[in-house]
DNA sequence: TTGCATATTCAACGCTTGTTGAATATGCTG
DNA sequence: CAGCATATTCAACAAGCGTTGAATATGCAA
């Protein structure tokens, strides 16, 4: 109603230009590329979407709402849940970061896509502060608030900084470079999510304890010995 | 002798380039914006350096052989002051990272710059594993082989994961996107790499012991019930 | 000063880029 | 069928791209 269902020759657009961006980055992308790839004249993209940073962002917006949703949705689940001290650190980072994995391993072929450009965009200097905090924000910004109730006892700055952490290890992880299976010499394999997750949640919920976490952190900013 | 000292323009475009490529990416930025900035004409960074990608290699080789000395040198260091079981997780973490806080605050102010564009080389899935293996693997793999040592009791693939997940941690703090300075309102500043390390080094080491250390993980490869 | 290697600029090339306006195809409504 | 809105292609544009060969400046050796 609100909005007319997309020509099917508009999808294959911003499917082509989800891979090829995700992969490329803004700049490495042409629309002659897409357009190509897609199977359509190159004026076709800007018939349906205007320039090509319009383009971007809809690549960019298309998969966000139904991504946070299933994100926020098993946070609530998991609150539901608990008593009035609410989820542990690692149900929250659980509800952060599963639903990606679900969502590339059920949802179409796509979403391992959309993932890879996320963290293009989150690493970005350039991009990060342009374009994630509009759909992002508010998200985590709710996840912090949930772990601040799970770790009472930690400084303002310290949990911003563990959720750096986090949000790193989840990026590199989307990004799916591929040199962690270099690196291993084959037993890791950076497109299996689901065992990169296995290690990440517990990992970071030990890291944000060990932060976080009363008598974790003695005097007032530094605590390692400068020599 | 061997190689003939630099002009002093040549410096000026790797400079440049550095700060750009760092900034935007390879495809991100032209010669003409890296000639103009550096005050030449377009022509010579192909005299001094040949085509664009060369360029950008001679970006990305220019600063890694002193880097990955220092932090050589800092885990050498602590191995040596160490019993036969060698150095804490924390300090082959700490000798991992410290260095390039150091060459960031000490060093010429190009050194940022640098260090942001390992950050957009390390989570691209295309330029990473192009370009990582041959500057930094030799380097990664020693650092391993000192957590293993730490760590004797993990299993190979967990020592792996552990390791992206600190990657990630570390890539996205070098890559300076400003972005938890505005989710903090202000409380963080991703420049500050000082503070990110100070956190980030009991973090990730804490999360290396909760997923690598005797008795961390029970069973075959899942530990969480599913429902 | 002359000579020569290195450094730098100049001018231009062929090609690709994003974008546009007009032309055509498609599919639905009457 | 006619009419019309949407979808798609066609052809072309001006601008910018990386790269090159020739021309000029620079600095040191004889």
């Amino acid at each position: 109603m609100s909005k007319r269902s997309p020509s099917p020759k508009s999808e294959r657009i911003l499917d082509v230009a989800e891979e090829l961006f995700a992969l490329h980055g803004y700049d490495g992308v042409t629309l002659r590329q897409i357009a190509t790839g897609a199977g359509v004249d190159v004026a076709l993209a800007n018939y349906h979407f205007g320039k090509k940073l319009d383009l971007f962002r809809a690549v960019f917006d298309r998969r966000s709402v139904e991504l946070n949703q299933s994100r926020l949705q098993a946070l609530r689940q998991f609150q539901a849940e608990a008593g009035p001290q609410g989820p542990s650190v690692e149900q929250i980072i659980e509800a952060f970061t599963r639903p990606l994995e679900i969502a590339q391993r059920d949802g179409d072929s796509g979403w391992a896509n959309y993932l890879a450009l996320v963290a293009y965009i989150n690493n970005s200097p350039y991009w990060g502060p342009k374009m994630m905090t509009k759909l992002f924000d508010k998200l985590v910004l709710e996840f912090i608030e949930a772990l601040r109730t799970a770790l009472p006892d930690a400084r303002e700055e310290d949990i911003f900084w563990c959720y750096q952490n986090l949000s790193g290890s989840l990026t590199l992880a989307l990004a799916r470079t591929g040199r962690i299976d270099k690196l291993s010499g084959g037993t890791c394999r950076s497109s299996d999510l689901g065992a990169a997750f296995d290690r990440m949640i517990p990992f970071t919920a030990a890291g944000f304890r060990a932060v976080c976490q009363k008598g974790a952190r003695t005097g007032t900013t530094r605590k390692k010995r400068s020599r």
